[in-house]
DNA sequence: GTTTATTCCAAATAAAATTTGGTCAAAAAT
DNA sequence: ATTTTTGACCAAATTTTATTTGGAATAAAC
């Protein structure tokens, strides 16, 4: 129920539009689009309820509000089974300091973002609350230095519908 | 310059609904912290001057655009001099499907979050755009097979100005 | 204890979103 | 081939929301 949601190229300008900056009022929206406001707003509701777009957020700056540390952790589970990893992503949910947990291919069998003050926090985290998941195996930190791309917004491929 | 504007309760609790929905009214924004929409306002504007907030964007399902296929991919660049790093950063920030970019500790020297339509579509993009960069030495892909967290929320840590 | 800064509110105003009614053109049906 | 239906659009009215204003209350500075 994915993926068949016909997007013409005006849909598209809206969405690219949406990513960079969600604040933009619908009547310059729908100036940048080359339409009137009222089809313009259809469209946009359209794409909200359809699901294309799913949310939108505010973001800040980490720097500004006290979070100087953020890594990517890959994460080996003792056991690959369903009831481990259902375990291990319970237990990941509730820490609010793991921004992202994605199931990957490759070395690991997760990788995590996690976004928090300092490296006495980051290390507080990790042995109190992440190593004390029980199906955790193994745990390979990478601490970013500095990040140089983090965009918001996806390239929309060409519909092959 | 970071990291040294105070923020009260009240501003924080502005932060965490505004990451989780930035599409709420102010007025009722307003309603949920407790205050009229005059203040409310004001504090909303000070926190996007000042560079606290500083986007607000849509987020769209890369399946209902047809985007299937996202990866992490560890870099190893061939020097670690300066020159170096500074060809590869400007070369990954002209490639669209590359959203995020950070140089790291440990293993490889850089990892990149990409998105794209399709493995064959991944494939091309490694092999035309990515490893030829010439300052790449080795990579290292991580295809995500599902994500079970993507919080657009930074957890705000305890003020220690 | 006076002054100065903030922070706030209620109410007025301005701006924006949203609805409405109807036109037009393309596609489907007859 | 003509009618009907559908979908997308616009202009303008209406409703909702943002924003400004002026002033009161509070707390900090002098």
């Amino acid at each position: 129920m994915k993926g068949n949601i016909k997007l013409d190229a005006t849909d598209k300008k809206i969405l690219e539009i949406l990513q960079k900056n969600s604040n933009i009022t619908n009547a310059q929206l729908a100036k940048e689009i080359g339409l009137s406001p009222a089809p313009t707003l259809e469209r946009v509701n359209k794409l909200e309820t359809t699901g294309v777009i799913k949310s939108y957020h505010a973001v800040i700056d980490p720097a500004a509000v006290g979070l100087g540390v953020s890594t990517f952790v890959m994460v080996s589970l003792k056991g690959h089974n369903k009831d481990n990893i259902s375990k291990f992503i319970s237990a990941i949910k509730s820490i609010d300091e793991v921004v992202e947990c994605h199931h990957i291919t490759g070395a690991g069998d997760f990788i995590l973002k996690i976004v928090c003050a300092d490296i006495a926090a980051y290390q507080q985290l990790m042995l109190e609350k992440v190593s004390n998941i029980e199906v955790v195996d193994s745990l390979q930190s990478m601490v970013i230095l500095s990040t140089f791309k983090d965009s918001k917004s996806l390239a929309l491929p060409n519909q092959q519908a």
